[in-house]
DNA sequence: GAGCCGTGGTG
DNA sequence: TCACCAAGGCT
């Protein structure tokens, strides 16, 4: 081998090392990263799925004050554990983390599981959420990849490969397993995620301050890591109708799937809110749809239908219901009770 | 294995 | 404004 051109090994150690050390003098102090409790961790690794740092620090903490273990969280109930979550999305998780909680109070006697297997068994936990607890928590040695990782490793190697392929997903978990600091993988770990929430940034990444950059093979790190185009947003329409009474708000508790046990503003055919008066429109997006929703006004005599029910105005901030109903409901009632 | 799930921030 | 993105997991 030419002496000028570092061995493959080498230059894995060389990124490892350029990386622990980085993170050693410059990063950050999350709530998350003060703690070496596996449940504090657990929840910190569930709220931050798909969702953002600064959302998760905004909840975070008062979350955890209200549910400081998980035999808390294992005996509140649904509609709690559910409005608890409220703003963070994805709903499931929160399902997910509740049988997770009760699994451990019950199965494990309250012992949280230190073992990749019993941690996989556990609902909402993947390969992912897995790693970084063991890591994070226990200091143990166990690679993660999320999004940071995948589109880090992607640049550092110039792999074109798509991240989300079966391929890519191979190979990212295999590097990850070869870049991880043995000795100190809960700085690894926590190190390679915020290279690429700091410098290593999925439009702009900023290579002239980047720790790995004397190690980093991208041509074009903008253009990585490669990926499949996402599917098609879709538009709708719902109508749906404000109808307060002396009885409360009516709305609709939802009976199936992801939704089971969480309210939303009942909705009607567009003939069926024809002559009613119309209150205002709000658009959003839910994942891959984006929904105008027109709101009207409907009558105090109007039938609730099966699943429809009065809520009392007292009753409205403890019962679950997505972000956007909250909204909509708080801008037309009252004086914003 | 592709499709699905919520929301808020950002360029 | 709007498309894109985020410490994924489940079916």
């Amino acid at each position: 081998m030419h002496p000028s051109m570092p061995s493959e090994t080498e230059r894995t150690l060389a990124i490892r090392h350029a990386l622990v050390a980085w993170f050693l003098r410059e990063g950050k102090d999350y709530p998350w990263r003060r703690t070496t409790d596996p449940w504090a961790i657990l929840v910190s690794e569930i709220m931050l799925q798909q969702t953002t740092i600064p959302t998760v620090l905004g909840r975070y903490e008062a979350w955890l004050r209200q549910y400081p273990t998980p035999a808390h969280l294992a005996a509140a109930s649904e509609e709690e554990a559910l409005r608890s979550w409220e703003g963070l999305g994805y709903y499931r998780r929160v399902r997910s983390l509740q049988a997770t909680a009760k699994a451990i109070a019950e199965r494990h006697g309250g012992i949280f599981p230190q073992s990749p297997d019993d941690l996989r068994q556990l609902p909402g936990i993947g390969d992912y959420t897995s790693g970084a607890v063991l890591s994070f928590a226990y200091n143990i040695a166990a690679p993660i990849v999320d999004a940071n990782v995948s589109r880090v490793q992607a640049r550092l190697d110039n792999d074109p490969t798509p991240i989300d392929s079966t391929e890519g997903r191979k190979r990212h978990w295999k590097r990850a397993a070869e870049l991880l600091d043995p000795d100190n993988p809960r700085a690894y770990n926590s190190a390679i995620m915020e290279l690429g929430q700091t410098y290593c940034t999925p439009t702009s990444p900023d290579c002239l301050l980047c720790p790995c950059r004397e190690h980093c093979l991208a041509e074009n790190p903008a253009s990585l890591p490669v990926k499949t185009p996402r599917p098609e947003t879709l538009e709708e329409t719902h109508h749906d109708i404000l109808c307060l009474t002396g009885r409360g708000i009516l709305m609709e508790l939802q009976t199936n799937g992801r939704h089971l046990g969480m309210y939303r503003l009942p909705r009607r055919t567009a003939d069926e809110t024809r002559g009613m008066r119309k209150l205002g429109t709000q658009k959003y997006g839910v994942t891959r749809y984006k929904i105008t929703r027109l709101l009207y006004q409907a009558p105090p005599d109007t039938e609730p239908r099966a699943t429809e029910t009065f809520v009392s105005l007292d009753a409205l901030p403890s019962i679950p219901m997505a972000s956007p109903d909250r909204k909509i409901i708080l801008k037309h009632l009252p004086q914003g009770n």
